[in-house]
This record gives C-alpha cells, structure tokens and sequence, in this order.
DNA sequence: GCATCGTGGTAAAACGATTTACGAAATACG
DNA sequence: CGTATTTCGTAAATCGTTTTACCACGATGC
C-alpha cells in the first residue's frame, strides 16, 4: 500500500513536537478518539482511553494551540494593553491580571502603548489579529475611541483606570474624585488653607477628577478662592521643576497634593533639593502606594488606588462580557484608600 | 441544562472579522491572490493589486493570526517567563523585551513562576503549547531543568539574569561574582574591617556569587576571616528581622552590603527601627536601581544590573538561535554597575 | 511558424486540531 | 427472539490562511 511515496513526512520525528496523529497511530486508534478523549468531549471506552492516555505520555503530546483555537474560534488568551510596565500601578494591574488568567486557564498578551494614541492603536490591532477572545486597556489618554482609526472589530473590550464616560464599553476605574477629595480633606482637617494640587498638564478624564475632588474639598471648607493649580509634566524631573518654583515663591503653599506617582517623587525630590524641613515646614499627600514607600522618610501620608480590586473587577467584568456579549454596560468605581502617615503634619 | 441550540452559522455578518474569502469576492479575485498581495509573496498586476487593496480597507480586514501562523509553522510571539512582575528588576526586563518585541514585530506572552519550581513547569508547558517561537526564562530556581518533568519539546530557549552553567541552553547574565566583589572592595576603601553581606536563604546560584564575591574582596585585604553572612529570607519582613538581631549585637558591623532588592528594603526598615544614625553609624551598599531610590535619603549607594543590556543581549541571542538552532551555544555576561552616592560612608 | 519563456491567476492541498454524521456493535425491552 | 436504543469508533468536513502545482496567455527567440 505504501510503496514509493517520496513525502518524508513523519520523518524526523525528533525535532517536531508529536501531532494528534502521531498519538492516534500509536494507540491505534483514530484522531478523533484521541481528542475525545483528551478533550473529555464524549465517553471512551475505557481500555481505548487507556490506551491514548499512555501514547500522549509516552510521546510527551501537547494539543497544537494554533490549530485548537483556530477551529473551536476562541484563543483562551486575553490582550492587556497598558501604558507601561515601568510604573509600578500598572505592573501590579498586569501582576494581578497575570494570577487571575493562571486561574481561569487563560494566557496574557501584554502590550505597552507608550502612553502614545498612535502607538496604543497600532499596538490593539495588533492583539485584535491574535484574535483575542477580550481585551483589558488602561488608556493612553481620554481621547481613546475619538480617533478615526478606531478598531472596526473588536472583542469584549473592558476599560480600566483611565476609563472615563465611554458610551461603548464596560469600564472599571478608582473613585478619582474621591481620592481628591479625601487627601485635600485631610490637608484642611490638619489646618491648612494653602494647599497646592500637582497635576499633569494634559487634561486626562480622570486627573481632571482628581482636581475637581480638590475643589470640591475647597469650597466645601469656604476656601473656594484658594486654589492653586501647579501644572507638572508627565516625567519626575518636570514635576521637580515645577514644584521648585512654586516652592521659592514668598507665599508658598504651606501642604501640597500630589495627584499622580510622577508628581510625587518630584515633589520629594523638590523638597530634598531646597532643603525644606519636611515634613515641619511643608506637608505632603502622595499618590499611589509601593514597597519602596516604607523606606521613604517621613513616612508618606498617601492616597491609593487599589490595584488589586481594579484588576479583580474588570477581570471579573471581562469575563461576563465574554459570557453574555449583549448584557448590559457595566461601570464599576473602585474606593480609594488614604492612608495617614507622617508627611502631613498639623499647619503650624 | 443547555437550552435549544441552533445553528446560527452565518448568519450574523455584523459582528464577525471579515476573512481572506470576504476581501477576495469583493475584489473579485481569488483568496490565492488576496494573500499574494498583502504578503507580498510574487507579483500580482497593479490594478488587480489595488483591487484588492482597495478591498482590505473597506472591509477593515485583518490577517487571521492563529490560521497563519498554524499554516506558516511559526507565531511571531515569544515567550516571557519570570518569578514575578512586581520585582521592578523583573518588570523592567520585561519592558525592555517588549520594546524588542514591538521593534522586531513580535508579541510577548507574560507568565509568572511565582518563584516556584512547580508552578514554572507548568506555565513553561502552557507557553509551549501556544507554540511561541521562542522562551524568554528567568529561571525561578537553580534546578531549573534538573526536574523530572522538563519539557519534551522545547522551542529555542535562552535562560536570563539567573542563569547557570546549564549545558543545554544560552545564557546571559550579571557578573554577579563582580558584583559582590566591587560593593565589598567599595566598603573596604572606606576603611570598614567589619562587614556584613545580607543574602537569602535559598542558595540561589546568582546569590551564592555575589557572596563568593563579597568573599574574593574580603580575602584580597586581608580580612578573610571576617566573613559576616547574614541569611534573610524571601521577603522584606524577614530580611528586616535578621538584619535587626545583627545590628543589636553589641559587635555589630560597620557596614552592610545588601545583595537583593528585599534585603535592601528589610535593611532600611530595620535601620530605621533601630534608630541607628545613617549613614553616620552605619554604611550600606544596597542593590539594583528604582526610581524611588532618589526619594530615599541617604541617597543609596548602589550595585545595580543593567536590566537593559541583559534583556537586549538575551533578545539577540535568541534571535539569532531562533535564525541557527544548530548554532554554538552563547555565554553572555553582562557588567554591574557601581554608583557611589551617599549611604556608604568612611568607617568612623 | 514553432518552440520557449515568463507572467499572472487560481484550484486545491496542506497546517493540526475539533466536531458532525453515520455505521457497527452492544445492550435493553417487550 | 426480534426490534429499539444506546454506545463507541471513525471518516470527513471545517476553521482561515499560505503555498504548490498547474493552466492560459502573450511575448520572445530563432
């Protein structure tokens, strides 16, 4: 029956990884068997299982991802695009993206939008290709969806932090305009009356939020009149700069807010490089929490998101999207948690 | 139980990608030469090129990923194993290989070990199984390998940063013997006779040359038989609690080389707890580089690996693996580098 | 004019799994 | 014992792409 056929097909079985075929041929059986039984799909009897069992053993046989997926239409994988992996809040999202797809016996495919538009569009089409079965976005900016060249197909998609009112889809973000609110709060509880709030200058959703918490804590103390909005950039050593000069000015402010992580070290290091007795002479509420905290001194009174709880929820949420494509819009707010320390002290 | 399930086949066109199929009926050509086109495999005539172009557009089509790469026999997507992405050591690897990725036109697939043998084995086989081209390993442990259950069919591998003598795969990594060695001889200039090397428990290949290095400094001045281990654990906390039993000795040391990031942060904390005057009655070299440490004051002296020559030079040699699987095998090593600042300071 | 060549197009065969449909055997039922 | 029903196994279709093999056609060489 074989006779001269020149395909040296299963030739060099050393090198390829074993297909179903290999398995079905050694067990005796078909290949339909075998996945049957590896897929637990329909009743084998038992001695043919057996049988399969031991030649996928033996042939150290792992189901061909590509193909499994390309036929049953679902990858089992979930695209996680985030700004960066450098900043520590987004690395602990990943981290705990990471644990709950270990979990649920999905993989994740990590892309970096550089906090770029044009690089997050091009970086989500390239997921979209790997046909995800769900995509999990901390934004780039707030203008995410406004461009023109907005995804024409694109999974169950669940926004996450810098999610702001998007009409299309499911969004998970920290309770923004709280966490300003209950850091300037504890500032005006302390005494203070000039409070200095150090944002970006690009007008992101949910840094926005963050001043308007500011505000609102203002003028619910009848200090409305008193804000001062210090406008850094997006790295460390903008911020420095900014929050230097505001702190050589003769009425400088007697606390400040940090409201990013970037602005937070600036801050510090502004601090460091004038040599403002601190915390005495200036308090300060930081942002965002991190293992490196706890060597910090004074001991960073901060404001936090909950990374944990953001990831756990848009998983969670991602997941039902996933199940029910149709249900209905989620919007889900996460608390935030202040944490008193010691770098705010009572105004002197 | 399932309720009725027919068989919405095609129905809904609306909400699927569009396929090869699709992008040829509506050009009017063959699927063959669709792919012609856009991959760019032999000449197609121009008018039937922007037919088909044309075509692509308007349908928003996309390559699907798993059929291609199922055809072609290869993913474009390398595999990323590490303990954990909330070790900035770790996340910045990470971010460094997915700017390779990007750069190259691949995709990373994260996992983490968690630190454990077992569990690493088992996301090493879930990557396999995605039939990534490649395997990025920060190996959780020295055994790596030595178990039982390793891999039948592994694709190209390059092990990183805790890679050991392994026979089979390439390497790269610190100078992790030099790296004990210049924060130790850094310590003895300044004049200390009295120096503790804080390490962990596991004897980890990496962490054991870094001590051999504190040892080849120690042995150089003279001073072999004043080796100081100290043996913390995995964690800040039980670093800081055998760093705080040493510092209550009345003999205590003059300096501590910490020789991982935990060690380092357990060392602050415990410092601080003691109330020891620093860097005045204690000196540290502490190890690796975070943003955070230009928060910390003293500002640290510090060994720290180049995250970003290992995580370039372990791309490279992969590639070129994944280019020449019969090629020699590589032995990178990567130089530490010593930043003298303010933490260590001359014995008294 | 005839053989040769190159070009452009397509049908069909992979890739490796899952699932459907069908037949054969075994079991249950009256 | 004959028929109805379930169980088990497999051939073949399918997923969406790339690639091979072949055909048709016009141009070229002599």
């Amino acid at each position: 029956m074989k006779g001269r056929v020149p395909k040296p097909r299963k030739a060099a079985p050393s090198k390829t990884a074993p297909t179903i075929h290999d398995v079905a041929h050694r067990a005796g059986v078909s290949p339909a068997t075998v996945s049957n039984v590896l897929g637990g799909t329909r009743g084998v009897r038992s001695d043919s299982r057996a049988l399969v069992i031991q030649a996928a053993a033996v042939l150290g046989y792992k189901s061909n991802h590509m193909a499994s997926s390309l036929r049953r239409g679902n990858t089992r994988t979930i695209g996680v695009v985030v700004p960066n992996l450098a900043n520590e809040f987004f690395s602990a999202l990943v981290t705990h993206w990471e644990a709950e797809a270990a979990k649920a016996g999905y993989e994740i495919l990590v892309v970096a939008s550089e906090d770029d538009v044009a690089t997050e569009a091009r970086r989500i089409q390239s997921v979209i290709a790997r046909r995800v079965d769900g995509i999990l976005i901390a934004p780039a900016l707030d203008a995410f969806g406004a461009s023109s060249g907005f995804p024409k197909y694109l999974p169950p998609t669940v926004l996450v932090d810098r999610a702001f009112g998007h009409q299309k889809f499911d969004t998970v973000s920290s309770d923004n305009l709280d966490a300003g609110y209950v850091g300037t709060r504890h500032l005006i509880q302390l005494g203070h009356r000039d409070i200095a709030v150090l944002t970006s200058a690009d007008s992101h959703y949910h840094l926005r939020n963050r001043v308007d918490g500011y505000r609102k804590a203002l003028s619910e103390a009848g200090l409305a009149g008193r804000e001062r909005l210090v406008i850094g950039g997006r790295s460390v050593e903008a911020c420095r700069a900014v929050i230097e000069r505001e702190l050589r000015r003769p009425d400088r402010p007697t606390a400040i807010f940090a409201t990013t992580f970037f602005s937070t070290l600036g801050t510090i290091k502004a601090i460091h490089s004038l040599g403002i007795a601190f915390p005495c002479d200036i308090s300060l509420v930081a942002f965002e929490h991190s293992e490196w905290m706890t060597a910090v001194r004074p001991y960073l009174t901060a404001v936090a998101q909950q990374s944990e709880q953001l990831a756990g929820q848009s998983w969670r949420v991602l997941m039902e999207r996933i199940a029910r494509p149709a249900a209905k819009r989620q919007r889900i707010t996460i608390p935030v948690h202040l944490s008193i320390r010691e770098s705010a002290r009572p105004s002197p």
